[in-house]
DNA sequence: CTTTCTCCCATTGACGCCCATATTGTCCCA
DNA sequence: TGGGACAATATGGGCGTCAATGGGAGAAAG
């Protein structure tokens, strides 16, 4: 599969690393990086993480905004001020910065969730908080017989 | 990489000096330069700063514009006037004179946020609160599905 | 002669790289 | 179908290197 699926569960050691699940490392590396981005998710405690063809996808949609608008300059803020490379070492461990634990909340515990073209770094409280608000939103819509309402 | 990318705060010693973060440094070097070209910010209390590519870039945008208009005057006045270049010492460090400190506020932190093509210097304060306003404003935009609208 | 800037060296701590161990999952064979 | 060996992954820790920081002395400027 190229796809970043399901979700996992690992500990961070002492050094503040954690593994990132070898499924999702053959993701990236079959798309050619050697390294992650990991963007500050906009409005949830979590790292949107991903290829570097997840920044090329910021970058081109700054590019086709006016550059002299604050709109253009708010997204080069966000992309990349707010987001970093995080290069694995060579056993395929990332080491959670600052940068990491004070927008996500990562202590001891990180769970990894597969979004598809990209996936997700939590910490376990509030993702488990995350998905069942998730979840109760989709069942609401569905019931009120709303778009987006699909089986599972 | 050779972007400028997420953002770090470092100290302000004694003598009124502060490391610029080594991967900054390497992009800057990677392009050829040795020094950094520093701009005043227009709308927020920053400094852009970049290779010497950043202010040959300003000089095109300038070239573009019809020298007997008003536009490219103050464009050349802003660009040159408000800039400088600024030289780090041996350890990549750089001095922050009264022309940087007067337009941030930085005192003895600051802040260097990558910007991709180029990055900025920012007291730490500031740069909190002008990153909750552009969080603020990127959302607003999702929410009413306005263009920018992707992820998640 | 005083002040500011530059170059140089020392210290500390963080990070990258490497190896060791544990745990899990998979495949093969009886 | 139930081991059991093997392979891959997750986890723990040692150690060298490099970056960030602090401070001193010489050089240049006023």
């Amino acid at each position: 599969m190229d796809r970043f699926l399901s979700n996992a569960i690992n500990k961070v050691d002492a050094k503040g690393r954690v593994s990132v699940p070898a499924h999702f490392r053959a993701v990236v590396s079959r798309r050619g990086y050697q390294e992650f981005y990991a963007l500050r998710a906009l409005d949830v405690p979590a790292m949107d993480m991903g290829g570097l063809d997840l920044l090329d996808r910021y970058e081109a949609r700054i590019g086709a905004e006016d550059p002299f608008l604050q709109t253009a300059d708010d997204m080069s803020f966000f992309c990349h001020g707010d987001g970093s490379f995080v290069k694995p070492d060579g056993e395929g461990r990332i080491l959670l910065t600052d940068f990491i634990r004070d927008h996500t909340g990562i202590a001891d515990q990180a769970v990894f969730v597969g979004r598809g073209q990209f996936f997700q770094l939590w910490a376990p409280e509030r993702f488990a908080e995350h998905r069942e608000a998730v979840r109760q939103r989709l069942l609401a819509m569905r019931q009120q017989g709303l778009p987006g309402g699909n089986s599972q």
